[in-house]
Parts: C-alpha cells; structure tokens; sequence
DNA sequence: TTCAAAGTTTCATTATATGAACCATAGGTG
DNA sequence: CACCTATGGTTCATATAATGAAACTTTGAA
C-alpha cells in the first residue's frame, strides 16, 4: 500500500471517531508502527489536515478539510442543489429523506431530513452504504455502466440481514428490475424492519453521482406507497440533475455503453 | 519532502485552480514527474480525494474533501458560531468583516461579509493571510505565546506594500502594542489603500485558533473609527470564544461529561 | 518516589517512490 | 490524408524515502 493511502487512512480513522485520538491507540488502531504514525501523522499536521489538542496531545481533524470542503462546494454544489429538493421530498412523503453522495467505493450518506412521526427511520451523516445492500446502492449501479457493475459483482457480498442480495446473479436482477422500473427498491436489505425507495442523481455525461432515498419502517410499507414514493423520488433526482447540469445531462438509464 | 507532502501538494493546485486540471499540467505546476504525478493522483482519487473527470479527464477535488469538512465542522462548529457575530458586526460598522482560521502557518479567509458602501474592500474566501502583514495576523500573534511569535520572526517577512512590516523588532513592537490596546491594526501592511482591525478568536486553554477583522478603505479611517471598531470588533472575538467553548477556555473540552 | 504507559528519537534495513524513456491516442494543420 | 505535436498513460532499473525494533524521555497516576 502506498504511503499516502496509510496518511489518508489514520485521517478515516480520525473522521470516525467522535473525539480526538492519541498516538499509541490510533497506531493500533491503524495497525502501523508507532513511529510510522507519529511521522504521517507530523505530516498531516505541517498541513493542517489534522491538528494536535494542545492539553491532551490527541490528534483530531484538521481545519484545512474545511476550507477544502468549502472550496469543492464551491464548484460543485451539491448540497445547496440537493437540500431544498430533499426537504420538499420530505413534506410530500412524511418520511425520512436522505441524499447520497459517491465517495471512493460507497455512497455516503451527506443530508438527511428526518420524519416526523414518532416511528421513524434515523441515519447517520457521513454513514457508508454498500452498493450492493441499500436501495440507494441498486438506483446508482442501475444507472452505472455494466462494467462498473461487473466490478462490483466481484467483490464481497457482506450480509447485513436474511434479504441482503447475495452473488452476482441476485443484484443483476435487482438492476435490471430497476432499470425498468425507474427507482430501486429495498426491503430491508440493510437493516432489518426498515424499507427504502431511490433514485440517482446524474452528472455530467448521465454518470451516477450520488442518489436521494425514502426509508420508512417495514411496517408502514404497502405496495402503493412503494410506487407513489418511487415515482415521486425519480421525479426529485431528475429535478437535482437538471439543477445541477442543465440540459447537459443525458436522460436516466439511457446506456450507450 | 515526504511522499504526503507532496500529494496534499497536488490538492493545494487543485484547490487554487478554478478548472479541472490536466496531468501534464498538474506536473508542470507542481514540478514533479509525469509518472510520479498519475501515481499520486490515483492514490489520491482512490481515497475519493481528487477526481478525475469523465470527459476531460482533468482532475479536481474530490467529494471525501466535503464529507471530513462536515466531519470537523459537526465537532468544531466555527461556522454556525461565527457566522451570526460577524454578520452583526458588519451590521454595526458598515464595512467588510471576515473571519480566519489558523491553517497550517497562515490564516486562511472562511466567512466574509462585504460592506454595502460601494468603496468597500472585497476578500476571497479561502485566501491565506500572511501572520507579519495582516491585522488578523498581528491579532493572532499578540495572543500567540512568546515561543511561537519568535518561530515566525525567523521565516521572511515578504513586503507587499511599504508599510509592510520588516525585522523581527518591528514585528515584536507590533505584538506588544496589540497586546496592550487589546485589538489590532494594520495600516495598510499588505494591500495600499486597506486598513483593518482585529482581534482573535481564542480556544482551549487561551489557543489562538482564528481572528475576526473589519477590513475598510484607508481613506475612511479616522482614530475614532478605529477605536470604535476596534473595541467592537474585540469584544465579539470574545463573544466568539465564549460560544465556541463555554467557561471552559482555559480546560479541555475532550473530557466534557 | 516509583512505576507503567505514552510520546519521541535513532538508525540499519527494506520497501517504495522516482523519473527517463517509452507507447498510445487524439486533435490540429498544411 | 499523412504528419506533427501534445497529452495521457506505462515500464523498470535505480535512488531515495519509509519502516520498525529498540532505546530514550516525558507524563501522570499510585
């Protein structure tokens, strides 16, 4: 592995820890040497990418990732694209609405409005979500390249719960059926008792960039509401798309691959 | 250099650059191999930092920057803090007043809010503000330990304008008549024709970590409005701190029940 | 004061990064 | 259309930078 993965790594580490982390645990953690650590760590540092607390001498993000996040929204504004579709999807659906970013590998979870009933779905920022167990994951392979979906079908199929798609034949058929459908749908595919329905959000060129979801408890879920809220939620992502690159983007599952 | 040094270095270009930039290009600016460039900007967008464009196949920052802003911004909320005090600020005084953040050696420009007069000074988020020639720097050295103002008197004192301070001992008067009047002032030190007021904007254990500065043109300056504001713009730094880290300015936050 | 755990430094060894030269492809030009 | 050039991408012997075991220092708790 080269060195600057095992940099970024510790980084991963730190944005998954909820509070700052010190030299030995994070090289246990990171399972490097000590001294490894300490260097990379230095490194980070000089640029600002992780700083050290004063009193504890715990190491934390840094302030240069925000001016970097800023300086990315600046130039692709996903969140302010995104947010206001997601709360109007919010209100028409009275269900938890979330927005999905693609991050190296898995869709992160990057906006989140919750419902407003008393049973309600609850996700976390910043959550990965496999592509090959949540509604999300099916409405951006389904609107990836076969190609990148072969390159998925190739990896570890985790098993989240007893309906978590497994093998390659399995999560074909879900693709398939979402191309034809125009939204994905899961059925607790992830985690159990919760349902979602998704749409992908398209860049430039028709290439997935991230989706937007509906997840609602199991209990709530009947065929009908599948397909108000799926039709409702591939409404939304075309608005995002538009929003986002006008009339560059090429209409949702049209592959010329 | 270290190899991560010279990745981030690669993010920094990009970052400066409002394009997609090209690998020959990339290499070019930042002078390093051709080959040694594509191996670092693939490791890079492996980990979602940079990413290549379909199309042009320029790279550019990557959405994992976004995701570990908002990682730090959710344990570090600088903006949800200071946006609301520097917006009252420039209610109060009519001028431009912009925030920064301490980043690796520099301050970097993170909020602005422009005067609405139309002779007004105009700052670019994201900018880096030299410590030995900004009142924000002088602020933020004023509440700097004595170590780490020495540290800065041995780099170069780069001249931008003739007022620009040279030599360790004009820098060190500086520092000690901020320290007294308990706000800062640059005449004109790094753009002929602006002058500003500071203050910094402490953290745990009395750190300096940013400043606050109200940034108008030289022909506007009178002593009174320099007082004025210069009180104003002290007592929001506090107002800042104090929100940021409570009572606690002087204890580690890590440990809080 | 003592002890254990964490941080820091050193340096011989090893693995990794480097870059000159190469190939492949695309766009522009006479 | 053939040619040229600029760019992206690849290879591999070499040089350089990363590694980690061990020694040392600091810190903080008992």
């Amino acid at each position: 592995m080269g060195t600057v993965s095992k940099a970024l790594g510790l980084i991963e580490l730190l944005r998954n820890s909820d509070q700052a982390l010190g030299l030995t645990e994070l090289a246990r953690l990171a399972d490097y040497d000590k001294a490894t650590t300490r260097r990379l760590l230095l490194e980070l540092a000089a640029n600002g990418y992780v700083e050290q607390e004063g009193e504890t001498r715990g190491y934390a993000l840094g302030p240069a990732l925000q001016m970097l996040g800023r300086a990315r929204e600046n130039r692709f504004p996903l969140n302010r694209s995104i947010q206001p579709v997601v709360r109007e999807l919010a209100e028409l659906t009275g269900e938890t609405v979330h927005a999905t970013e693609y991050c190296a590998g898995s869709l992160a979870s990057i906006f989140t409005v919750e419902s407003s009933k008393a049973n309600r779905v609850i996700l976390e920022n910043g959550q990965k979500l496999p592509l090959h167990a949540t509604a999300s994951g099916f409405a951006f392979l389904a609107a990836s390249t076969d190609t990148f979906v072969e390159s998925i079908c190739k990896k570890q199929f985790e098993a989240f719960t007893a309906t978590t798609p497994q093998g390659r034949d399995t999560l074909l058929e879900i693709v398939k059926q979402t191309r034809n459908r125009g939204y994905s749908i899961s059925n607790q595919s992830l985690e159990d008792g919760v349902s979602s329905v998704a749409a992908a959000i398209l860049g430039v060129g028709g290439k997935p960039i991230g989706t937007i979801a509906v997840a609602m408890p199991a209990s709530r879920v009947t065929p009908e509401t599948l397909e108000k809220f799926g039709t409702l939620v591939r409404q939304h992502a075309q608005h995002i798309s538009l929003r986002l690159f006008g009339k560059s983007t090429v209409q949702p599952f049209s592959k010329a691959s």
